[in-house]
RNA sequence: GUGCUUGUAGCUCAAUCGGUUAGAGCGCCGGAUUGUGGUUCCGGAGGCUGCGGGUUCGAUCCCCGUCAGGCACCCCA
């Protein structure tokens, strides 16, 4: 092979091809579901649509160029900045809550490794205008459903859920706020990889005093509501008003409590969200997240749009295919054609494409050996290519009006007259067994 | 972008210490089978051993470079 995909960017056969529509069209049955409307933007943008948020570095991680007008563009690498600027232009005439999604083809300029492309696709469900926790529950129940649909269980995944206004206000409690929270964030979403003495040295360069970093430790190890409640009666923090338990309460509520864990190390590497944060993991904890997503509150009028609460999460299509392959939950191949339609003799092959044509007005797929040969050979054709039935059109047939129509599974076979081919055709693919 | 590691047929892999013509299974094509598929049997095609250079009488094997995959950083859609 001369040429190759370019590193990180995959070619699609039938077979992963039909994996991936698989996947898509889960996502869209179940934001369906949820009352999720479809939405799409631009491939390419103005690269400050993203530089705006995140700063110049991160335009070493882009697709990015100057175009024939001398314009900088790039090609989108999350879908957030687009969507912020059009729910803003319509989000004023439209009811609140707003509930869109969106399956973009995303673009970033990385190495690539498992489970990380240069490119992907990737479910962006995004619930504007509802500040209140059923609408952060709301969209979490959409990711874990968009899983159970595809065949995984509590026993394949689970949810780690945390909240950022929750640490903020333990970590109050202690005078770690501003420039330190951020830093406590910054260590807390390092720890595992960091290790607890690296994270320990870390905090104390940061200016933290003992009783700090060790509150941030406990903090990170939270792992139940029973642990969350005792660590905010030693902190003397009032958890009336949160939302977060009212999440979990709802979850469970909707039967989905067995993919559910509260866990205080999930802080999401974003700097924009503002309370509720939450990562899906396989449950053998061998791939990177399978979706991730939270609440943002301050972003959309931040980026210059409307002043509304929000939530989302995205989620990938190569962690979680990797998942559903691991899992045997790959789908089995659809039939490439539904009928075969052989000829016994080469003089039969005018009536092979009459008939093979007369089907396929009827709307049945259908496949003729365009080389003829044997009628056995044909017939291994036909086995080959998955179909249901075949047609074996022969001269003793074809002057009685007959053809022969064969289940291809039961290896039954009856004459049928032509005139009656389609309805008796049709009748034997949405046989069973 | 940095470090480590791997690279043999479409796929999964083998090839003794550096030794003669690089093998097997699966898949693919053909035949056994001129009005009946799946099973079986027989045969065939398919390789610049990722690519380039070096050492050597001789390199799939050793060395260097490069490209690609995997892992760890960086970063996290």
């Amino acid at each position: 092979m001369t040429f190759q995909a370019l590193p990180g960017f995959r070619d699609f056969g039938p077979e992963a091809l039909a994996f991936r529509s698989h996947l898509l069209e889960a996502w869209r049955r179940v934001a369906n579901r949820y009352g999720f409307q479809e939405y799409d933007g631009p491939p390419l943008e103005p690269l400050e649509l993203y530089t705006a948020k995140s700063g110049e570095e991160i335009v070493g991680q882009l697709f990015e160029f100057v175009d024939k007008g001398g314009r900088q563009v790039a090609l989108r690498p999350e879908m957030t900045p687009t969507f912020a600027r059009m729910v803003s232009q319509h989000a004023n005439g439209m009811r609140k809550p707003i509930r869109w999604f969106s399956v973009p083809q995303l673009f970033r300029y990385e190495r690539q490794q498992r489970g990380r492309l240069r490119e992907h696709f990737q479910l962006n469900c995004d619930l504007v205008g509802e500040a209140g926790p059923l609408a952060d529950a709301e969209v979490i129940a959409l990711a874990i459903d968009v899983c159970r649909e595809l065949g995984l269980t509590s026993e394949d995944f689970r949810v780690r859920l945390s909240d950022r206004s929750v640490l903020q206000a333990i970590f109050a409690s202690a005078g770690i706020d501003g420039p330190q929270f951020d830093a406590a964030l910054g260590a807390i979403d390092k720890l595992e990889r960091a290790g607890r003495d690296a994270t320990i040295t870390r905090l104390a360069e940061l200016g933290m005093a003992p009783p700090q970093v060790d509150l941030i430790l406990r903090t990170s190890a939270v792992r139940s509501r029973e642990e969350l409640a005792a660590l905010a009666a030693s902190c003397r923090v009032p958890t009336a008003e949160w939302g977060f338990l009212t999440v979990v309460d709802a979850l469970e509520a909707m039967g989905l409590g067995p993919f559910v864990e509260i866990d205080l190390s999930i802080v999401r590497g974003l700097a924009y969200y503002t309370g509720t944060v939450f990562e899906l993991f396989d449950r053998k904890g061998e791939l990177r997240a399978i979706c991730g997503g939270g609440r943002y509150d301050t972003l959309l009028s931040s980026l210059g749009g409307v002043d509304l609460p929000a939530v989302g999460f995205g989620m990938g299509d190569v962690v979680l295919g990797e998942l559903l392959k691991d899992r045997g939950l790959a789908p089995t191949p659809p039939l490439q054609v539904e009928c075969f339609v052989a000829g016994v003799t080469v003089g039969d092959r005018p009536n092979v494409l009459a008939v093979a044509h007369q089907l396929r007005d009827a709307g049945i797929a259908v496949e003729y050996a365009l080389g003829g040969g044997a009628l056995s050979k044909q017939l291994k054709l036909a086995d080959a290519r998955g179909a249901r039935a075949a047609v074996l059109v022969g001269p003793d047939d074809w002057v009685r009006g007959d053809v022969q129509l064969k289940d291809l599974v039961q290896t039954s076979q009856d004459a049928v007259p032509l005139d009656r081919l389609v309805e008796r055709c049709r009748a034997l693919l949405t046989r069973t067994g």
